[in-house]
DNA sequence: ATCCATGCAAAGGCTTTGCATTCAA
DNA sequence: TTGAATGCAAAGCCTTTGCATGGAT
């Protein structure tokens, strides 16, 4: 699996041995596949993904515990596009983006629009709330449904 | 309960009366909670808010039937703000806008900003979705909970 | 009298937790 | 050897579904 990002899953190691976790098998193939992804991955699908691939099998509860840890030192986000269940991606320090939903297909799609997040930083800067993260879902239908 | 909004319950009892459901005392209760909040309830807040009010007790099946119902004439609007539960809005023609959410509280705010739709519409307008519908969430701290 | 609307309870799906085992240090 | 990392299974939530009852027409 070559890496055609940055060395998210390098930062991701060393913050995780930083902050005092163990090695494990488990934990690195997870980061390994996320890495390798372009795209949120939902936990079952992370957990078929390492299955397919022949890596080494990783329990769901496993999957699960890992994504918490990774998301609680900021190195994974966690998306809810409302589909009943959670996403999972790399937070790289580039390429923030958001995600465009197929309704008939169920696909995700990234994209970024830098109007747009001026837009958020603008208001953001004055509300009342102190915003800092935000989240911005477009649904539709893809290319491939029409 | 008075109507501070506009009426949208008459219009959504119409709409159903139109697409052929009888009357009913649950739905009738449902419908008359939603149009007093001006922002999104859960299932659950709407089933204590009933019985809160010393209204007719509402089963919380009939909670989820009665909302899926009412999204499906697209007189309600589903809303998944990532806390592992679904959120119901009355959908006005009027007052389009969006949340933002305290991760201390949970609290949930509604905000409206037009350059954020400018800035939606261009973009969705340039991508090769046929995007209908967006969402946009802000996450932050609150002014009570700073 | 008909048949939808409703409520209760059971079932489903995603996620978390408990506990015993395995493995890194 | 010690305690974290992991896996399996059970438990927890939110939501949906099944089925019998009640209510509107």
């Amino acid at each position: 699996m070559t890496h055609t990002h940055a060395p998210w899953a390098g930062h991701a190691t060393e913050e995780l041995a930083r902050a005092g976790y163990r090695r494990g098998g488990a934990r690195a193939a997870v980061i390994e596949l996320l890495d390798g992804q372009g795209c949120a991955l939902s936990a079952f699908e992370i957990e078929a993904a390492l299955a397919d691939a022949g890596a080494r099998t990783v329990g769901r509860a496993s999957v699960y515990r890992i994504l918490e840890e990774l998301e609680a030192l900021g190195l994974v986000t966690r998306l809810d596009l409302g589909q009943g269940l959670a996403r999972f991606e790399p937070a790289r320090s580039e390429g923030h983006h958001h995600h465009m939903i197929c309704r008939r297909c169920g696909d995700v799609l990234p994209f970024e629009d830098a109007g747009l997040e001026r837009s958020i930083e603008r208001l953001s800067r004055h509300s009342s709330f102190a915003v800092d993260d935000h989240d911005v879902v477009l649904r539709g239908v893809c290319v491939a449904c029409r």
